[in-house]
RNA sequence: GUGGCUGUAGCUCAGCUGGUUAGAGCACCAGAUUGUGGUUCUGGGGGUCGUGGGUUCAAAUCCCAUUAGCCACCCCA
């Protein structure tokens, strides 16, 4: 019989001790900061009813929905004229009711929604899980990847703007990885729709603009006739799209651009608040005002944010946005959020590339015993659960192997001490504890042997 | 969903225009060193060359199909 050949599906990946301790390093830094500013952590089920995911990502989202097959005799409640004109569009959901999450803000509404009356508004909530998305996997685009969460929905107020972006300057300094947050408004966007004519047309202009730096001026605006726009409109866009400079002087621009547009001022006064209640606490990070940034997602209403490294070319690490009514289709209306999500995988993928890690030394396991036999094992148990007691990882070697086997054991998991007992230390009721990373050597007591390690781990 | 590239040992790859028993580095195992790892030296195990078919006296090598992975577009974390 042919042996099955073992594989993960693509887009999935396993991960080894070592890779878990470096995102670990990544999840608990997020989480801290959020614990910090009295974010409250939520989890929410691998998979949602389907019909609470569809149509709420725009169309190339429902189609990156992980389906999941209904369970039983499926076939028998689809209907046969489908089934025979292969009408899959029918068909899957008919023999579909569930789907993986693809995001964590979708679930969040429905949870917001159904859990309104054990909810205080406003609600801080964070959430670290994955999420999937049936997309073809590529360089940073992994089909199951995790996404760190913050919302705060049932406000109004701008602070929160400024507080996710202060929390993302927070997260990013505390990693090492320069980044630059990109943000804008969508009533800018929408401001700007009007200013050209095209005030119905924002959906179509938001995608081509977005573009602009990955392919330049010229394609966007190609782009935008083919979108039908007019010549005239892409030459009155055309300022905007090129516009530099601060922040300030963005604002100014933009003030006495979009004087006869109620929406497009709402925006310009919404950024110019932001700025301002952040300029208190202001951030190590670029921060930039970037008329270009659209986010394709289609529930965003105000502020949108986006944030890349300055180092390396990954697209997007984090974004995030406010949206007025997402709860609305829930059937909680006029309930509004803002929220954040860290690309996870993405952090991981960059922080790599600039060998931003720390070392691992001493991680898992601070301490080996090595086991001589049952005699010197039984020294050496009470001692471990000793050092265990005050917080030491340690272990003992499980078979009286040999020294050797039970040395390369601990170098190759990066054990930093070793603690040997034989006939002598027993005598002596000392233990040899040799420092792996120096290869030095001495006979001590328990309690020395304690200090060393506690100062070890710091 | 569209396009491009690649499948040879556990991993990274070499193998020229088809020609005997398919190689290297790393990893693994053993020994030099029976109370001492990481360095060094010596030896060893491990591959029906992704799968199926075709061309040929002869295929890892050429052709077709299929499958898997990677990269780009679209879109996104």
């Amino acid at each position: 019989m042919a042996k099955e050949k073992p594989g993960i599906p693509k887009g999935t990946r396993d991960f080894d001790p070592l890779e878990i301790s470096r995102r670990e390093h990544i999840f608990d830094t997020i989480r801290e900061v959020y614990r910090l500013h009295g974010f409250r952590p939520i989890e929410t089920p691998a998979m949602e009813h389907l019909s609470t995911l569809m149509g709420k990502y725009g169309e190339e989202g429902d189609r990156l929905i992980f389906r999941i097959l209904n369970s039983g005799d499926f076939t028998s409640k689809a209907d046969d004229e489908d089934w025979r004109d292969k009408n899959i569009a029918r068909l899957s959901s008919q023999l579909s009711e569930k789907a993986l999450r693809y995001d964590l803000t979708v679930p969040f509404a429905r949870y917001v929604v159904q859990h309104q009356h054990n909810i205080t508004f406003p609600f801080k909530r964070y959430q670290m899980q994955p999420v999937w998305r049936a997309d073809r996997p590529q360089k940073g685009r992994y089909r199951e990847f995790f996404q760190c969460d913050a919302d705060v929905i049932g406000s109004d107020s701008l602070a929160n703007e400024a507080e996710f972006i202060q929390i993302i300057d927070k997260v990013f300094t505390q990693l090492n990885v320069k980044v630059e947050i990109l943000f804008n408004n969508r009533k800018i966007l929408a401001g700007l729709a009007e200013h050209i004519g095209f005030a119905d047309r924002m959906q179509d202009i938001t995608l081509a603009i977005d573009k602009m730096d990955r392919i330049g001026l010229d394609n966007v605006n190609k782009e935008l006739l083919e979108r039908g726009l007019t010549m005239e409109a892409v030459e009155k866009l055309k300022p905007v799209l090129q516009l530099s400079g601060s922040n300030a002087e963005k604002i100014d621009v933009l003030t006495g651009m979009l004087a006869s547009s109620p929406v497009g001022m709402k925006g310009v006064a919404e950024v110019r608040e932001v700025l301002d209640i952040l300029s208190v606490t202001p951030p190590h990070n670029l921060l930039k005002l970037d008329l270009c940034l659209a986010r394709g997602l289609d529930y965003y209403t105000g502020a949108i944010i986006e944030v890349k490294s300055q180092d390396v070319p990954m697209g997007s690490i984090c974004g995030g946005g406010r949206y007025d009514d997402l709860t609305g289709v829930f059937g909680l209306e006029g309930v509004s959020g803002v929220g954040i999500s860290f690309g996870a995988d993405r952090i991981y993928d960059v922080m790599q590339a600039l060998d931003r890690f720390p070392d691992i030394t001493g991680t898992f396991s601070q301490l080996l015993a090595v086991n001589f036999g049952p005699k010197e094992r039984d020294y050496c148990l009470p001692a471990l659960e000793n050092l265990r007691s005050v917080g030491i990882q340690c272990e003992m070697y499980p078979e009286p192997a040999r020294v050797k086997k039970q040395m390369q054991y601990a170098d190759k998991n990066n054990i930093p001490f070793v603690l040997m007992a034989g006939e002598e230390e027993m005598k002596q009721s000392l233990f040899s504890l040799k420092d792996m990373r120096s290869g030095e050597q001495q006979r001590l007591m328990l309690e020395q042997i304690s200090e060393i390690l506690l100062k070890f781990i710091g």
